[in-house]
DNA sequence: AAGGCTGCCAACCGCTCTCAA
DNA sequence: CTTGAGAGCGGTTGGCAGCCT
């Protein structure tokens, strides 16, 4: 059994917004706010439940949305962050501004996870996956002190952690850009026809890399110190007076009425 | 040209979480 | 402490568009 629905179903619109419906909603939440989204849809003149509403307004009519595909940086940073977070999209989706849980969680599934198997990565572990034949048997991964969760990593903060020791003889497995992109986003490390212990140590905001031959040496050096920044978004920052992006079909929404849709 | 296939993504569903009473 | 309502989350679905045969 569960909870009760949100709202009384009958006579509810459900399926594809019009123009018109996001029209009173967005022109209802920029005058008044939200406050409860239950009443939202009664108060803005909506057939719709206040749920569908939340829903509408996160994912699509919230004015701070970046829209448009996803840079290389963010698909790293998407990779990197689920490498820790596993599939809490929100979470994942805190640490980055315009962008919504569910745009990442559909990214993800549609994009990153084909390329991680493609690259014979599991998208679940971000580790090789057991049927690539050309890791070496001598390979040998380590993961001394992972942290699962942004919490754990907060807890031992101040303490070595996120260290990863990979131990391998003449492997070729890194052959492009591609996946040594990839490599460095597991927070893993693959030598290229040298031995190498690759460590990457994360301490505070700091990265150090030891003992990388030169080709690694500009990765990851500046890549976790972002990690800790808390995207934190409010209206105030919206910037509702400037929304320029030519992606948001913002026009059809000039003509808004100075008084909202109270019924 | 038409039908099938695939990818994308908005929206929904069902569950958990949070918090006030 | 318990309960219930609302909010939030993650998995899934369905429809559309574009591509392929």
């Amino acid at each position: 059994m569960g909870r009760k629905p949100c709202c009384d179903k009958i006579g509810l619109r459900r399926g594809p917004w019009s123009i018109e419906e996001d029209h009173r909603l967005m022109n209802f939440i920029l005058h008044n706010g939200i406050h409860c989204w239950r009443i939202v849809p009664k108060l803005a003149g909506l057939l719709r439940c206040g749920k569908s509403c939340r829903l509408r307004w996160i994912n699509y009519l919230r004015p701070d949305l970046k829209r448009g595909g996803f840079t290389d940086a963010e698909e790293d940073r998407i990779m990197e962050l689920h490498s820790q977070l596993g599939n809490r999209w929100s979470k994942i989706a805190s640490h980055f501004s315009g962008r919504t849980d569910n745009e990442i969680k559909n990214h993800w599934n549609t994009k990153i996870k084909k390329k991680m198997k493609h690259l014979g990565l599991n998208p679940a572990t971000h580790e090789p996956m057991n049927n690539i034949t050309n890791q070496p048997q001598s390979m040998q991964i380590t993961k001394p002190n992972m942290c699962s969760t942004i919490k754990e990593r907060e807890e031992t903060k101040g303490q070595p952690k996120d260290e990863f020791i990979i131990e391998t003889k003449k492997t070729s497995i890194i052959s492009n850009n591609d996946e040594l992109l990839l490599a460095k986003n597991c927070k893993t490390l693959y030598a290229e026809e040298v031995d190498i212990r690759p460590l990457f140590k994360m301490q505070g905001n700091e990265t150090s890399v030891s003992s990388l031959p030169s080709l690694y040496s500009n990765i990851s050096r500046s890549e976790y110190s972002s990690y800790l920044a808390e995207d934190s978004i409010s209206l105030e920052q919206w910037g509702l007076t400037d929304m320029t992006d030519p992606l948001v079909p913002w026009d059809l929404f000039t003509n808004l009425d100075d008084t909202p849709f109270l019924l």
